[in-house]
DNA sequence: TGTTACGTTATGCATTTGCATAATGAAATG
DNA sequence: CATTTCATTATGCAAATGCATAACGTAACA
């Protein structure tokens, strides 16, 4: 790779950063697209060289999301050996789910912030991504109905049960900071709330 | 009460409705004051004359909503002659919760915006209201845990798990109904939603 | 080594923003 | 009925915003 091309990369990943972090903190409408190329050391006039538009560098940012957690949250099969039974299976899943909102709390912050109205940008991400999640969720459901280790209620319910209880200890990480006193990003932290979770949704 | 001072409530009223849903939506940064008076039908004059600044009618939005919570989520006593079992008290306060959550999904989707980064604003509201709400919820998990009705595990996860799985489906329900077709405000789908987080919760 | 390609920077512009100040007009008051 | 009070409106302003355009400088290449 090229100085040139290496730079290029370099300069594209650091705005794409800098979105995420001014993204998810402040929502499409309360980001500006000079901040961002300041937190990412940038000229501002290279987010529109290298993005377009700040609606495009939203989905840029989106897309990058989806695809990273495609990536680190690749699901282990339910008849994967490695598991003794679906309750294993189901534990490991949870857990996996609560790491990685731990490890990526930006990813349901952003998200959240878009998804509370219905705006053209919400629903481009609703039917790129979220779809496809929601398959997954109800797929994971509906196993652990049959084993029954949960209950037999509400699919749809359920799902936001059981993705609200993983992702807001993280979403709301200052708040747990600072009205609980504990920090959320503290390994032995994460792991009580996996626990938690778990405790709670197998039976 | 007279003419004015009539006309001076209705107009107070609506800038603080209006500002309800534009923050919640949108969060401080990206609301404008002129776009909550314009959704008022105000003069946005009017927001500074009646609140001071954009500052002070978020703050005056906050207290509103933490006092109407205080006000409709007036939780029963353990020992109400009402409730035959802490099992049923505990069912009851669930239900209560999740109600409250889909009666007013704004209050939710507000804090959430300013809660996930620690600004001065953040900062005022968690120690002014949320310290109270964390001392409920916290009276609330370890009745459960000395009852057997939850699991005896970390107090502040079970908090969030409690939390976030009562309002995550209010929350996003733009992603509810465009994802998974169904309406969270429809009171058979909150319903079925009270009764699959009692499911899962109450043991 | 001279030229090109292209990532980067400088600058401009119309619009929006929060806030300030002065003007207005009708209800309240005596 | 004259006057005052005060909720409301009109207008201004500096700063911030997204985006456009042109200049710039150097790595890449023939």
């Amino acid at each position: 790779m090229n100085v040139r091309a290496r730079q290029k990369a370099a300069t594209q990943a650091s705005i794409l950063q800098a979105a995420l972090e001014i993204f998810s903190e402040k929502g499409f409408d309360g980001a500006s697209t000079r901040e961002i190329a300041a937190h990412a050391g940038v000229h501002h006039a290279l987010i529109k060289y290298h993005f377009t538009s700040k609606d495009a560098l939203w989905r840029a940012a989106v897309t990058f999301l989806f695809q990273r957690q495609a990536a680190e949250l690749s699901l282990p099969a339910p008849n994967d050996p490695a598991h003794a039974s679906y309750r294993d299976f189901a534990r490991a899943v949870i857990r996996a789910v609560v790491l990685y909102s731990a490890r990526h709390p930006e990813h349901a912050r952003l998200m959240v912030q878009e998804s509370v109205r219905d705006s053209e940008r919400f629903r481009w991400a609703a039917d790129e991504f979220i779809v496809q999640t929601r398959q997954a969720a109800e797929a994971f459901i509906l196993l652990c109905q049959r084993e029954g280790i949960l209950p037999k209620v509400s699919v749809p319910a359920l799902a936001y049960i059981f993705v609200g209880a993983a992702q807001l200890f993280y979403t709301l990480a200052p708040e747990v900071r600072r009205v609980w006193g504990i920090d959320p990003s503290d390994p032995e932290v994460i792991e009580a709330h996996a626990e938690a979770l778990t405790a709670v949704l197998v039976r």
